[in-house]
DNA sequence: GTATATGCAAAACTTTTGCATCCTT
DNA sequence: AAGGATGCAAAAGTTTTGCATATAC
């Protein structure tokens, strides 16, 4: 954790109005650091777990800050098939996801024309949206060779 | 439980390749003659207990029967955002969901042009799609006037 | 009669909450 | 110093499972 990244956490954390505590500064630079995009509350526990000479934190302490900065629009809670809830950081515009059922794989994607259609729709029937999320699962390319 | 309903329900039933038991039989019989779409286990639960005469179903059948129907293909288990599932019967053609998150009604349409395009993406990313869902949230018109 | 399904109770799993203690500002 | 955050353990909610009994074919 090296010293400018811990400062823009700090930065970020208390632009969202939240107090730059230890376990908030750990989740967010996960997050940021990571390769990885999608992460269960479970997984930031391993990972966190893991990371080297820190101790962990406590699982509920990862589901409140992620709550938190659910709230605050750092985090997305996404729920895929299979009922748990998965987090992927902000960055960037709004996406989809394409979910493979071989590997797990998640791939992201955007389509104007869906996005369009879906206004459309709501449109036509008077409807506010606030939110929406489409999932496709299937085998991706590479699942398809094995 | 007319005489008639019950010959088609244990039709549909075999058919699947389930044996035609009584358990199966309301539950299949309670999704067709509901005007009600959507259910989580729960819900049956509660409808069974509180149709009359017979007794209720034990919640773990509901879900062994409402997971068998899905492998069958009678019954799709959605999953919105609140984690638990939902369960609404197969009755014509794919469709997606507009969810009021005021009322909780939920509403279901089809576009033609959402379809095709999300066919051209798998396509393009060489992914082969097994299932899909798109769910949008909002405030539904009778909602907005409150 | 045999294989399968059900009921009941207990377990598994994810997520939330209460409360004493600790940390950030 | 004061309010808010965390850890721990316990609770809550949903879904699954083991096992003895009952049911369908």
């Amino acid at each position: 954790m090296k010293n400018q990244e811990f400062k823009i956490a700090e930065q970020k954390t208390k632009q969202a109005g939240l107090k730059a505590t230890i376990p908030r500064m750990r989740i967010l630079q996960l997050l940021e650091n990571s390769q990885q995009r999608h992460w269960s509350a479970e997984d930031v526990y391993k990972a966190l777990l893991d990371s080297g000479d820190d101790e962990g934190l406590a699982l509920a302490t990862i589901y409140r800050v992620l709550t938190q900065f659910e709230g605050a629009g750092l985090v997305t809670r996404l729920h895929f098939e299979g009922g748990t809830s998965v987090f992927e950081l902000n960055q960037g515009a709004h996406h989809d996801h394409l979910i493979c059922i071989k590997c797990g794989k998640i791939e992201e994607f955007f389509d104007e024309a869906i996005e369009k259609r879906q206004q459309a729709i709501a449109k036509k029937k008077n409807f506010d949206i606030t939110d929406h999320c489409l999932h496709i699962y299937g085998v991706c390319a590479l699942c398809k060779k094995l």
